[in-house]
DNA sequence: CCGGGTTTTTGATCTGAATCAACCATTCCG
DNA sequence: CGGAATGGTTGATTCAGATCAAAAACCCGG
């Protein structure tokens, strides 16, 4: 693994306040790897026995069953995915593949655990990141169950607005496709959305965005903290 | 606090590890309270004061937006809830108000994040209560994102069954119209969605159900222990 | 620049579920 | 005992969103 690399995991929240020694320790036993675009890395149901890192590129978490399946969330750099399974030691409730290359870290989950009971600061910093995982996913089942799919897809453009400087126009970064999925629609529904989202001011060419009238999207989308402030 | 709910706090896995002197610690700064029905206890939005421990009765926790409500989940004695905003010190996602006459313990939050720090047993299971936590609420984004409303009834008599032990006859232990709430749907449409399930032998006699044909019941359902074994 | 493959859009139709409205059952209380 | 709440069911209608089918736009590799 690169130094640079190194460094880069070694700032995540969940590793910059532990042991020097242990962090090492952990990084020793780890793999880097590349991955093409469309690799299933794990599949929901199997032991986890890998904390993963995305160093670059990006990870869809998705879940099947029955035939059906739909996106639960992306996972961009840098950033660790299925850390619950790991900790507890139980299988994977979703299954993640590569959307474009990517470079994906993997920990053993065993070390992960042991590192996990010898040092108390990471033991603390596993506890923040759960606690908003948890938040995380709270707010997005209330997205889903209190807001109609055009409510829903108004407040991602607001929030990926905010993410991209907040400047007017900006970009998508997904696939139209897998937005539905995220946004829990079909493809076609979400052609319709962006064109029920015109009368406020939201203007579509390909991936690019461009809200026209701000204060009409918002007045339409109601965004709460509560729901879509990620990072609270 | 009699002493009999003392020690059943205590043995809750939140706290059986902790050191004597710091679970005592966290008990004398404690309210305990007894509510009636429909009290609000908390409101989403507020800072989380309190850490909430449910001895006896029952909470709902739900949330609201733009004038619609849902419920998230039902709180049964005896364990804890709004534990990630506890942690976090940020504000709660949730609403809770009490279904029936409950008693209640309420922890200072700010007590809790000073044993967090003080107390590395207690930080680790903290870190088990989350991760359990953060899978459950995975399992009811998938199955609402994954099932028809049919299908999430069908598999909610099969885990409730369980529950109470597995008999083909077995009670409901909600009010109708919290469970349409719980499962997504309106109350209209949950009673259509029992008159749904005739056809694989559900059996609805006001909070009584029977399951005569089990086989045929779990053909439909395809009940899923990624989606439906709370425990694992 | 062409051709084959995606992804996206559009249109038509169908369906699950919400809504609206009325009715029934029960409980609870003066 | 009557009658007002409350919770539950039923029926009719509406609506959001899924599905099916096909056209259009886009994206590359050759």
């Amino acid at each position: 693994m690169p130094d640079s690399e190194y460094r880069d995991i070694r700032k995540l929240d969940l590793f910059a306040q532990m042991a020097d020694d242990n962090f090492t320790s952990l990084m020793r036993g780890a793999y880097v790897q590349n991955f093409p675009a469309q690799i299933e890395l794990i599949t929901e149901g199997e032991p986890s026995d890998f904390l993963h890192i995305v160093i670059s590129g990006s990870v869809d978490l998705f879940s099947a069953w029955n035939g059906r399946d739909t996106s639960m969330a992306t996972v961009r750099p840098i950033s660790t995915f299925i850390l619950a399974a790991t900790i507890k030691d139980a299988p994977y409730l979703m299954s993640a593949r590569t959307l474009e290359k990517s470079r994906i870290a993997l920990i053993p989950s065993q070390d992960v655990r042991a590192i996990f009971d010898a040092d108390n600061n990471f033991a603390r910093a596993i506890v923040t990141e759960l606690a908003q995982c948890y938040r995380s996913v709270i707010k997005a089942q209330k997205d889903l169950k209190l807001r109609t799919s055009l409510e829903r897809l108004a407040n991602y453009l607001l929030r990926q607005q905010r993410h991209a400087g907040g400047r007017a126009a900006f970009e998508l970064n997904f696939e139209k496709r897998r937005l539905a999925s995220v946004l829990g629609m079909t493809p076609e529904n979400l052609s319709r959305a962006f064109k029920g989202l015109q009368p406020y001011g939201v203007v579509v060419t390909g991936t690019h965005i461009t809200i026209e009238n701000q204060a009409d999207l918002e007045r339409f989308a109601k965004p709460n903290p509560l729901i879509d402030d990620f990072s609270a």
